[in-house]
DNA sequence: TGTACATCAGTGAACGCGCGTTCACTGATGTAC
DNA sequence: TGTACATCAGTGAACGCGCGTTCACTGATGTAC
């Protein structure tokens, strides 16, 4: 995917100054919070990154694989975010609280990367859903693991944890999603709420177990 | 919303042989279940119902002014789902299950309008989500009064009810927005594995209520 | 009953616009000799 | 060190296309008289 993404130079040739990872980022600032990949045009991406509209063509084939780009660079970030919440754990703190903390930092941080992610996982064309969906499930399997540790430490046993897991993973997109168009001054009673429902959620999963 | 709904004669003119209804169904069938309605283009809305693209202007002050009508029109015919399915409810079949039923059949239904609903409140412009938030805050009103009453008639309480009521209808929305992208062999499985996240977060509740 | 008229859905032609894409070109660079 | 050359990011001009929108027009209808 990024096999173009370093300023190599294998024999000769003009040196690039613009680079694949310029086109992204203009792309990433052009759809800010609410607008959709697959609303940018080729024109609309090139002026924002300064070159021709044809000089688009020497780093990707169409808008649809910088797309593809954007989305992977999006859920790369997301996977380094998400890395270091889990040092953010400890004993002290919940995870529960400390994982949605994070969410919702991300949802407002400057790049923008989470609502892109968001967004493109259920507007977007197939291949943009694919992706996130395969990340979707790649946080489900971590946060079934994490539950697992967690309970099997308080001796508790879950019902169905994977589906505990998927449940919480969904809510919280879902609930982030909604995020996404309120004011940021509702958000601390948001992640609230969502906490609750999360801690339903478990409760709910070890009830069920006994 | 629905003032030239009707074909009415008052007064005089050439009666209408297009009618807004007829708009609303050409771009329903246009956008199917995986388009968005802001990606339909006046003049295509116009050929699909057989009409010149400046006639659309007879009927509708622009796209947009369309696409709302189209929501609301979805709104209806969901609430009315919705109030039909209610009366399948008996004592002899979980609300929950007959529920997710219901959702899940009208998810394949040919009129398209719950894929469309589920769309448009993700991607869509600001108005679309509002009117879309607006349906889920009165689905999430109905849910709650109908867990209050089948848990008071058990003797159980719980813990904050609209919470546990928000978190499932967005979790169904959430998993049905999935199910639009997964062929229908795997919506059973989809159906059951719902119906134990709502008896998670329900037993959750009934069991943080303690 | 007949006629003039207001109403109004629908029309064909035309407009300017931003778009994706193509073409032949430029010119800076590293390499081979 | 000098020179010829291959490489390749970037360019300006041009194309045809579908779009939203406007204009002046048509013609079927119900109503007033």
């Amino acid at each position: 995917m990024s096999a173009n993404a370093e300023n190599v130079s294998t024999g000769a040739g003009r040196p690039q100054t613009t680079n694949r990872e310029e086109l992204i980022a203009a792309a990433i600032s052009l759809v800010g919070p609410h607008r959709s990949l697959s609303t940018l045009s080729l024109r609309e991406v090139a002026r924002a990154a300064g070159i021709a509209p044809n000089s688009f063509y020497r780093h990707f084939r169409d808008t649809d694989e910088m797309a593809a780009a954007v989305i992977d660079e999006a859920g790369t970030a997301i996977r380094h975010i998400v890395k270091e919440a889990r040092q953010r754990i400890s004993p002290q703190r919940s995870m529960v609280v400390t994982s949605m903390e994070v969410f919702m930092e991300q949802l407002g941080a400057d790049d923008g990367l989470l609502p892109l992610f968001l967004r493109e996982g259920t507007a977007g064309s197939e291949a943009y859903k694919r992706a996130v969906e395969a990340q979707l499930q790649f946080f489900e399997q971590e946060l079934t693991g994490e539950l697992l540790r967690v309970q099997s430490a308080l001796k508790n046993t879950l019902y169905e944890p994977e589906l505990a897991a998927r449940a919480i993973t969904r809510l919280v997109f879902a609930m982030g999603t909604t995020a996404l168009d309120t004011p940021p001054e509702s958000h601390p009673q948001l992640i609230t709420d969502t906490v609750k429902m999360i801690r339903m959620i478990i409760a709910g999963a070890q009830k069920l177990a006994v």
